[in-house]
DNA sequence: AGCCTGATGTCAGTTCATGACATCGAAAGA
DNA sequence: TCTTTCGATGTCATGAACTGACATCAGGCT
């Protein structure tokens, strides 16, 4: 018989975002998150670098995804395509969760400090993909524009599939806030 | 006479970019910035939200600077094309602070929660141009694509010009990006 | 059996951040 | 000039976020 419940981590994970749900993050303390996970807030701190991590376990996933897809994008593809295809592939996996992912941003909006973390989470695949990009031969400039517009048009499209109903796909507010872009940048 | 010294809030900021720069963000207590301020912490916090914040202090002007730029653009002036006149502008205020934009950004880019705050001063000057793009009567999706775009631009061109040497114009790294995103974008 | 490991617990301490109240020059009005 | 009000700062107290040091103990290994 196992000495303690297993998978701590998912446990605090859910306290967590029930109780910023519930009362907000900033009236929510490391003590109760928990407690209402059977643990002490000592134990947190093993988990979680800090209080707002607990609401980004799943980014590091996100960025071997977006990694992966970029390398793997065929060989003829532009720098922008093999962003946008990854962008998409991502999106298809955040579909899968569209109802924890509302509940997710929800908190996050609703609160500075998380705001703060997920800007940051975001900087990060930017700097991901750049590397990606410079993998497949990318120039170093081109690789981080390329890489920073893509996280821009995510940050342009996320927020709209957020708030839009069960039916709405997430890669497709992606590829539309792509052809927004290309309309921007193109020739008169 | 007056009763304290004034400008106690830039004497806070100064202090606390010295502190920093010789022995790091987390290394130094808000009690010694506000002893070397010659003030006490409960001042600091009544000038700053929190320890991070006394880095920022300039973001205000910043964005009055972009959403009055992008007021001031020539009426026929693109959405993309008013963003970069912006950014521009941006940029030769902030050359005027070279060497103290250096110092600033070491810092920053020596702490994880520095680069955090960073990150959001950014998102909200992309909402302050996504903002004034809309006053110029652009639509919300064009409006906030080419805001966060012209962000991109400028986190892809900033961290060149801080390295580069006095000579290189924050202004010149900044059209230079736009032309790489132009060619990243353009037809084959 | 005996040892080791690793996840968790316990406890003490530092720092960040905030609320409540006190102080006292200076500016403003009677 | 006297008095009042104001505003920037100081003092004190407290809660909550983090961190380091050490203890515990089931399960696996030899």
């Amino acid at each position: 018989m196992a000495r303690w419940e297993p998978n701590a981590r998912g446990r605090l994970e859910d306290a967590a975002l029930d109780l910023f749900t519930e009362r907000g993050f900033d009236k929510t303390t490391i003590a109760e998150i928990a407690q209402r996970a059977g643990l002490t807030e000592r134990t947190f701190f093993r988990h979680f670098a800090d209080k707002r991590e607990v609401l980004f376990g799943g980014s590091a996933l996100l960025r071997d995804l977006l990694t992966g897809a970029v390398a793997e994008a065929p060989a003829d593809a532009s720098p922008l395509d093999a962003v946008a295809a990854a962008l998409e592939k991502a999106g298809s996996l955040l579909q899968e969760r569209h109802p924890y992912a509302r509940r997710r941003q929800a908190a996050i909006e609703a609160n500075e400090e998380l705001l703060e973390r997920e800007l940051v989470k975001l900087a990060s695949l930017a700097d991901a993909l750049a590397t990606a990009l410079r993998s497949r031969g990318v120039a170093a400039p081109e690789a981080s524009v390329a890489a920073e517009t893509g996280i821009a048009i995510f940050r342009s499209a996320y927020p709209l599939w957020v708030a839009a109903d069960d039916s709405t796909q997430l890669p497709d507010c992606i590829r539309a806030a792509f052809a927004t872009l290309r309309g921007l940048t193109a020739p008169e």
